[in-house]
This record gives C-alpha cells, structure tokens and sequence, in this order.
RNA sequence: GCCGGAGUGGCGGAAUGGCAGACGCGGCGGAUUCAAAAUCCGCUUCUGGAAACAGAGUGGGGGUUCAAGUCCCCCCUCCGGCACCA
C-alpha cells in the first residue's frame, strides 16, 4: 500500500478523516490484519502471555447502532490494541445476538421475515462498527441464529437435560453429574428411590417429597422411574403460572404487562398455569452466591446477585393439620420461617391462593369454610398480575375453614389464605407472627386475628406497632429470656428433637423458565411420545433446525399454542427421524414446540468465540483451554481436568480476562451465564469454573432533555434558549412556559437520539472515539454534548499538523530537545498506566497536554508518539506510522510499546507550596531530593514567609519531602 | 421501604489525606485577515481590589488531623437496582 497517488490536503478534516479512515478499514481487512490464530494454527506465537477480551454482543435491531455501543467496544478496543503492543495475544471477538422477541415483533409490523429481518440489521450493525475502526478478528465472527451456533446451544441444553445436581459431591459443595450415574446408583441400592426432596415442582405438596420411599428401582414401573428421574434433572418440564396474553397468543414476561394489559396493544393479560421447561438453577443457589468472592467485579453487581439469590436462614415447621372432625389427620401444614424463636406467638397461618390445600379444601370444605368466599378470592388473587400485587399493598384475604395446631402452644389457629403469600417461595405457606412482622400485623389488625408478643420490645415502644428487632423472648414458655438468636439455636434443637421441623435454608432464587411460545429463537432437541413422555434427540442429530414458517403471526387463542405447532410437518415426525435411540424407529412423536428465551443464545457465546468453526465440538479442549485459564492465577493440576472428576485444590481459574458491557446485565445474563459454566465445569467439558474473571460495566450515555414545572419532559425541539449560552433561560416554544435543562436518557420521543453516522460524517470515527472515552470515566453515566466533539476534532488537527508539513511532508527536526524528550517519556508511562486502569479520559488529557506543548520531534520522537496515540485513534495512527517508513513491517498494531526511561520521569528542581496553618503562602523552588532538614530551612528562608511569621512563634514545622512545608506559628 | 452509586466553576470533568478546579467545551480580550472562517496567544471558581493581595469555596451540619473534595457521624438531593421473599 502506497499513499503517493493521492496526497491528502493539508488540513486535517472530515474529508481527510475520511479518506485515511476508509483506506486503512480496507486495508486492515484484506490484510486480516487483526485475525488471532489459534493454538497450533500457522502464525501463532506460543511464548505470547494471552488475554481474552469480551464486549457483550449486541442485539442487531433494526435501528441500527446508537452511541451508547461504540463506548464499550471503544474501550475494549484501545486496551486490546494497548495489549498486542505490549506482546499479548489477544482474542477479540465480536458477534451477534440475534433470536428473540424484538426481532420477531419487528417482523410481524412489517411483514418481513425475521430470518430477513435479522440478517439485514446484522448486515448494517457490521457496516457500522467495522467504521469504527475497531480491531475485532472478524474470522471469528457469528450469530446465534446460525445453525452450527445453536447446534452447541441445543448440545449444552442435552447436557443438562442428561445431568442432575448431587447435593453430597464435590466435597460437599454439590455437583452436577451424569444422569446415569443416578440411575446406576438408584439400582444398585446405593442411592434412596425417592423423589428428589430439593425439586422445586414438588415444594408447597406439605410433605409429599420427603419420606417417601419408592422401593427397588427394578420393582418400579417405567413411569414411575421417569417421574423420579425428572424430578432430578437440571432441565425439567413443570407446571408454572405465567401471564398469558390471548390476544398476542403467547405468555409475557412480568415487565411486559402494566395494569393486566399488554405493553404492546394493550390486550388483557391472565394469569394461566402453563407447563414449562425450567432449569434447576437453585441446586446452584449456595455455588452461585459463594463463588462471587472470587472474581474481580464491580461490587454493586456482586451485591446485586448476591440479593437476587437471596438466601436466608430459618427453619422448615410441621403443623399438624385437623380434620373436617376437628382432629389430628395425620397431615400436616409445612412452613418456612426465619424466625423459629416466634413460634409462640403464631396466632394463624397464612397459605398462598395457588396451595394445594385450598384446592383440597374447595373440593372438601370445612365446616367453617365459606366455599363462595374462599372460590371467589382465589379466582380473584389467580387473575392478579404481579404488578398489580405490587401496587396495591392492602392486605386482603379468606379465613379457609382450615384448622391447625401450633406445636410450641398446642393452641388451635385458623388458616387464612392471602397473596402476600407467594406460592413460589418457601413451602407457599407461612406461620403468622404479628407482633414481629410488619405485613403479618397489617393483616391481623384488618382481619381482627389475635397478636401476641413474643419479643420484649424497648420501653418506649409504641403499642400500635409490630417490633422485628432484638430482644428478650417473652409469653414463650422455654425461650423466655433468651435473645433472638440464643431462642432460634434453642427451638431448632427441640424442633428437630421432636420431628417436627428443621433447620432450612432458602433462596429468593427461583428456577429458571426457560420456554417460549414465540417462533424466533432455538428450538428444543426435544420430542413426545405418545404417552407424552419426552425424549432426547441423539447429539449427532443436532442441530434441530428451526422450520421456516412463511406465517409466523400468533395466534388468537385461549389456550396457549406455540408458534412451531403450525409446523405440522415439522411436529409430527418418527423416532428414528428425530433421533431417538431409546424408542422402536417407526414411534410416531410430536416435537416440543416452544423454542428457547433470548438468553440462551448468550449463556455460553463467549465459548464458541474460542474456536469458533468447530464442528465437532463447542470448542476444542485446546482452545478453550488456552484462552480461558489464567495461567498466572492457576494452580496447575498434575492431571488436567477433563474427565469430570472434581479436583478442588488443582482447579484452573480465570475465564475471560475482561468483559466489558453494560450492567443492566448485572443479574440475569451475568447469572445465567454462571450457572451454566458451572455446569460445564462439573461434567468437565470446560476448565473454569467461573466463565469471566474480570467484569466492568460502561456507563450509560445519556442526552439531555427539558422537564415543565409539573416535572413532565419535553422534547428538545419543542424548547428555545432565550437566554446566553452562559446564562440560558429555556422556554416551550407552544406554551412560553420555562422549562429546565436536564439529563434523561436518549429516546425517540426526547428526539434526544444521536447517531454514530451521522457524528463520523462530520467529524470521522477517530474523532468519535476521543470524544466518548474524553466525555468522564468509563464506568459513570455521562451526558451527549455534541458541542464538545469540536475539541477532540482540534486535537487531530493539531497532531496532524505538528507531525506533517503544509506540503504533506513529514515535519520533522534534527534537533533533539531535552525538553520534548522528557515529557513523551512522562507521557508514555502515563498513558500506558492510564489504559491499564481505563482510565482514558486523563489518558487523552495527557495527549492534548503534550500536544500543546511541542512544536516539532524528531523522527524516533515522533515515531513513538504515533505509537503512543495508535490505540485511541488508530486511523490516523496508522497514516503516521506509514508515512514515517514502516511500509513492509506491517500494522502500528504491532509496533512494540516504547519503553519510557524511568530516570526522565524525575525532576532535578521541583517547586513545593509552603503553608502556614495550611493556607499555602508562597512556593520554594528545591532540589527534588531534598531532605526534611533543608526543605523546612529553605521555608523559613522564604522572604515572604519571614514576613509573615515575624512576631509569631514557629510551633510546629511538617515537612514532606518532594510534597509542601507546613508551618504551624501563631 | 431496602441495597448500590453519585453530588466539585456556565457545562463535561481532574485531584495515592498534602497547592481544589488539570484537560476539554463555552465565554471574554488580542494577533492574523480587506473581511470572515480557520488558526495562534492571553484571561476565565466566586467576592473585594487597578494590581499586589485578601477572604470565601467541592450538596448541608458536625467531627478527626499540622493539613479533608478525599477519613468518621448525622441530614438533604439525584441516578440505578430490588421490592409483601416469611
């Protein structure tokens, strides 16, 4: 590549930017100029260190990239250049993450397949960050709509289909093995046949699970051995309500549904019971939470995941339940509490409307049952959606007939049914203690249900008020005295000593629901027989493509039918064609039609990135191995972990060294992902146990908007500055009402969007770049000022013009300055240390700094200069770096780091603040290495501070060195 | 309500307990120009002062320290997340 034909005008300008901009993105691809070979590939350096550099994929939609975007991978991009410098090899990919609800929505507006639809959007995502200029190996590039992609997806589903989580292994942290390691043990007498006592579709059946013994495996009839083989699965089929939209025909996820409508259209939402697969994520519960100590994570996104696993401690309780005679029935009442030590004051019980005993009760009412009321709630509270619980706190309820014992009083109390019981959490059933609890007290006051206290609250307690606090057990018999906690140790142990409870820890952490009733997403390796029992598809007959439905529109409907069931041909097939083994060939089955949530696609791509074309494997061992393990934080294990063995003290550690991306991912792609990992990591397919190591959330890019005195927002062409632009007065245009600038987010309404196109038009991506990583620390949410660019564009200018002549030539000067000398050294190590903390932002200030400093270098000067800027601006970094010579040795991209001289970084002289009372007063021009003694001296000395210390006495001088001098005189 | 994070000039922001406001934008003044754009130079926290300089100042109030934007206590505001989780 030569530049003589076309010599770029002197000044540096948008077209200029352009030119170079353009020429170099070619370049850089026809040359793969950034492809990272693998292990054992031609042109990989083995006695590189690697790091593994990851921007969260984005979901192409169809309009196209917004500035919050290049942020990340602007970021990303300048550490990942910064680091092959510095002679890493690093693995930077980008790809897409294509399947789910937008797309498929914005394809039934407008009638364009989403296949189409997606492709296209991809197409022009590329378009535009490949302008960017950022330095992905686009080898490596891939969607997860890509059938060799979701091939592995649906492989990783079958693995945890095929796996169940034993609670005992991996010394005693639990862990996933195969599920015919569970059967082996289930038949050869050394594991209990029962239920697993831990599946969360059997909680809330009182005490269905636990205790029930199913007897020899080989005795056991094929249904039965299925049942309780699938209540250990990590993958399972359950029964869960959901809110089902008729009108859209499909179920909503809970932020979709406002007022019992559907965000889209406005449809009535109900809430239906739905059978769904969901994966045993709470078995990972204890792994998930403890593990977070280990990774290097923002601590706000640690502590988010922490609470949204939410574990807490207390215990399971027994209450024996009476019958329609008023008698002990033999059943009874199961209920999770944290505060055991109340149990005394327990004056009812509460059960959730879904609680199987409300159902029971309906069909066989108690004598004091009032079977309207109690139907009639139940249809009510099934009806409510989520976000209707939620704006509406009044506690409402029915008094079920139902009565138990409470085993510490021996009393008789009533059951209620209410929603501010949860099915889903605990056993779906509670003991009401209303001194000590807000929400049961808040009922027992509405209900007129007796309150006894069983903690002594302080003395100027108020007598309308539930005490949560800490103190003296009082009204409980035994535990009178004891202190919270003294009395929950003391019930525990009487509990467990008369079988009637136990101590039980549970989590805020629900099983993951894992299907949809859309078209556009990933179709489970899954069939039905004609019992209705599933199958596993065989991995070699993955991957299960998804059919090409020409009418993707739901359908209207009560009853909830999945988008796939129009498939019929695709539905309705055989055994042998769908890959069954364990069913004669010509079995008639029927597919699972529900296809997989948008999460599945980005649990595990930060895998496939490694070897991206394999296709025998997800990844092969080798790659996943070298560039997710961190040798330096491993401990190397004599035996590599491959056969599924867990080795806790030979464990490799690491994942991706740097995953950049925003945290409203904090909780349920971060844990997803986790959760799969981990799962991976038990059955030995991946050597981590954790997928990334180091995590770090971009900022949001905000925009500004208008907000009228009632607090609503205007949009910014509905306002005029009437004022200066020191002193602005905003003003609605319709209404002449003032209005305040503020910062909102960018919407379309706002008219607040910028987009990146546009702002490369004007300025070119380099110029875009400076500015988003010069607008704050990457980590804080920042306002768009499209104002300010101009002065990120100036600073190219500047460098283009002190680096080239008015002719186009290079400007350069035999002429060694000390002075310039001194500073790019200090520039180097500031820079070099201001990109590895991301701290670009004083990284670029330092840039202008020495900039505007300098009128001219000398050629190696110069030369490291262009190397210094390269990762932020490496368009014209690669323009410079050319013209200086380096035709044949290839990219800037991997000129070594210049190595600044640490001695330059140290000055002879230095000037020092002496304060007196810490007010500084005058400057002392020292040797740097002055020693305490002669820098207190040279103070003293100082003309100024002998004025203004005569008459007063010198109590105290503090001295530190190559800081100030401060003197304490009065 | 609970859990995070943040409040510094007109604006974005900088500052291992050691000169608050680096750097950029904007503004003001000047140079260049027939003129303008662009460019270059200077000034730009507030108050008083021609200046030297003095005083105040990092959301508010207290405290620790020779010294606090930074550490501790209380309060206010904004942003993000969670929210009847027993």
């Amino acid at each position: 590549m030569t530049d003589t034909q076309s010599q770029p005008a002197n000044r540096y300008d948008a077209a200029l930017a352009d030119k170079i901009e353009t020429r170099w993105q070619q370049w850089w691809d026809q040359h793969q100029v950034y492809k990272q070979p693998n292990p054992g590939e031609p042109g990989f350096d083995p006695s590189r260190p690697k790091f593994y550099c990851l921007d969260m994929f984005p979901y192409p939609s169809g309009a196209g990239l917004h500035v919050g975007h290049p942020e990340g991978y602007t970021a990303s991009d300048i550490i990942c250049r910064y680091k092959r410098m510095r002679g890493f090899n690093v693995l930077h990919p980008m790809g897409w993450d294509a399947f789910g609800l937008p797309a498929e929505q914005y394809a039934i507006q407008t009638g364009v397949h989403p296949e189409v639809t997606t492709r296209t959007a991809i197409d022009n995502f590329r378009r535009q960050l490949k302008r960017f200029g950022f330095s992905y190996d686009w080898s490596r590039e891939f969607g997860t709509i890509d059938e060799d992609y979701y091939h592995w997806t649906q492989w990783i589903f079958l693995k945890l289909y095929n796996a169940w989580f034993d609670p005992e292994a991996g010394n005693g942290r639990g862990r996933a093995r195969h599920i015919d390691e569970l059967v082996e043990e289930f038949y050869t007498g050394k594991r209990r046949v029962r239920l697993n006592p831990n599946a969360a579709e059997y909680t809330g059946a009182g005490d269905l699970p636990d205790g029930t013994d199913a007897g020899e495996w080989s005795s056991l009839d094929s249904e039965t051995k299925h049942a309780i083989i699938d209540s250990y699965r990590l993958a399972y089929l359950s029964q869960q309500t959901v809110n089902w939209c008729p009108k859209l025909g499909t179920a909503l996820a809970n932020e979709e549904v406002i007022d019992g409508k559907s965000e889209r259209g406005g449809y009535p939402v109900f809430r239906k019971p739905l059978r769904q697969w969901m994966f045993r994520i709470t078995a990972y519960a204890d792994r998930l939470l403890d593990d977070l100590a280990n990774l290097d994570w923002p601590e706000s996104t640690k502590t988010q995941q922490a609470e949204w696993i939410g574990r807490s401690e207390g215990a399971e309780i027994d209450f024996p339940l009476l019958d329609l005679r008023g008698e002990k029935s033999g059943e009874s009442l199961r209920v999770f509490t944290t505060r055991p030590d109340t149990i005394f004051g327990a004056t009812y019980m509460v059960v959730a409307p879904e609680h199987p005993i409300v159902e029971l009760t309906m069909e066989l009412p108690h004598p004091e049952t009032d079977e309207n009321a109690l139907r009639s709630y139940v249809q009510w509270a099934r009806n409510r959606s989520d976000i209707e619980r939620q704006e509406n706190k009044e506690k409402t309820g029915v008094f079920t007939g139902v009565y138990v014992i409470n085993p510490a009083t021996r009393k008789k109390i009533p059951v209620w049914t209410s929603d501010y019981v949860l099915m889903g959490y605990g056993t779906g059933a509670i003991m009401a203690v209303p001194a000590q609890d807000t929400r049961d007290w808040e009922f027992a006051t509405k209900f007129n249900l007796p309150i006894v206290r069983t903690v002594q609250p302080p003395q100027d307690w108020p007598d309308d008020q539930p005490f949560t606090g800490d103190g003296p057990a009082i009204n409980s018999d035994f535990l009178n005295g004891l202190s919270v906690a003294e009395a929950k140790q003391k019930i525990i142990a009487w509990l467990q000593q008369h079988h009637i409870g136990a101590r039980r820890v549970n989590y805020r952490l629900r099983d993951w629901l894992f299907s949809r009733q859309r078209y556009w997403g990933e179709p489970f390796p899954i069939v039905f027989d004609p019992r209705g029992q599933h199958h596993p598809v065989a991995e070699d007959k993955l991957p299960v493509r998804l059919p090409r439905l020409t009418d993707y529109q739901p359908a209207e409907s009560d009853e909830p039918t999945p988008l796939l069931g129009k498939a019929t041909d695709w539905v309705h097939t055989t055994a042998a064609e769908a890959g069954v083994a364990d069913l004669p060939p010509d079995t008639p089955v029927r597919r699972e039609t529900n296809t997989m949530p948008g999460w599945a696609g980005s649990c595990w791509y930060y895998l496939r990135f490694c070897d991206p074309k394999n296709s025998n494997r997800f990844a092969s061992r080798e790659a996943e191995r070298y560039w997710m393990v961190t040798p330096e934080l491993s401990v190397e294990p004599e035996e590599v972990h491959d056969s599924g063995t867990f080795q806790p003290h030979t464990q490799r550690v690491g994942g991706v060294d740097l995953y950049i991306g925003g945290a409203e991912h904090a909780v349920l792609h971060l844990l997803y992902a986790r959760f799969w990992h981990k799962v991976l990591f038990d059955l030995g397919e991946v050597s981590t146990p954790e997928p990334f190591h180091k995590l770090f959330h971009q900022g949001l890019i905000t925009s500004h908007a208008f907000q009228r005195a009632d607090r609503s927002l205007v949009a910014i062409d509905e306002v005029e500055n009437r004022g200066t632009d020191d002193k602005p007065a905003y003003f609605e245009i319709k209404t002449n009402q003032p209005v305040t600038q503020i910062v909102a987010k960018m919407s379309k309404s706002l008219k607040n969007v910028v987009n990146p196109d546009d702002v490369i038009a004007s300025y070119g991506a380099d110029t875009f770049r400076l500015y988003e990583m010069y607008m704050g620390p990457l980590e804080a949410s920042k306002p768009w000022n499209t104002r300010d660019i101009v002065g990120l564009h100036r600073l190219l200018q500047k460098i283009w013009r002190l680096c080239i002549n008015e002719d186009g030539s290079l400007r350069l000067t035999e002429t060694h300055s000390p002075d310039t000398e001194k500073r790019l050294h200090r520039l180097v190590a500031k820079v070099g240390s201001d990109i590895e903390r991301l701290s670009f932002n004083t990284a670029i200030a330092a840039i202008f700094e020495f900039v505007n400093d300098t009128d001219i270098m000398t050629r190696v000067q110069t030369d490291w200069f262009v190397r210094v800027i390269a990762p932020f601006t490496p368009h014209i970094g690669e323009e410079l770096w050319h013209r200086l010579g380096h035709h044949d040795k290839g990219s800037v991209a991997f000129a070594p780091w210049p190595v600044h001289d640490e001695k330059l970084l140290v000055d002879d002289e230095i000037e020092i603040p002496v304060q007196i009372l810490g007010k500084v007063r005058s400057k002392i021009i020292v040797p740097a290495k002055a020693d305490p003694k002669a820098l207190e001296a040279a103070a003293l000395a100082d003309p100024r501070i002998a004025e203004l210390i005569e008459g007063k006495s010198v109590r105290k001088v503090i001295v530190v060195p190559g800081k100030m001098v401060n003197i304490v005189a009065n």
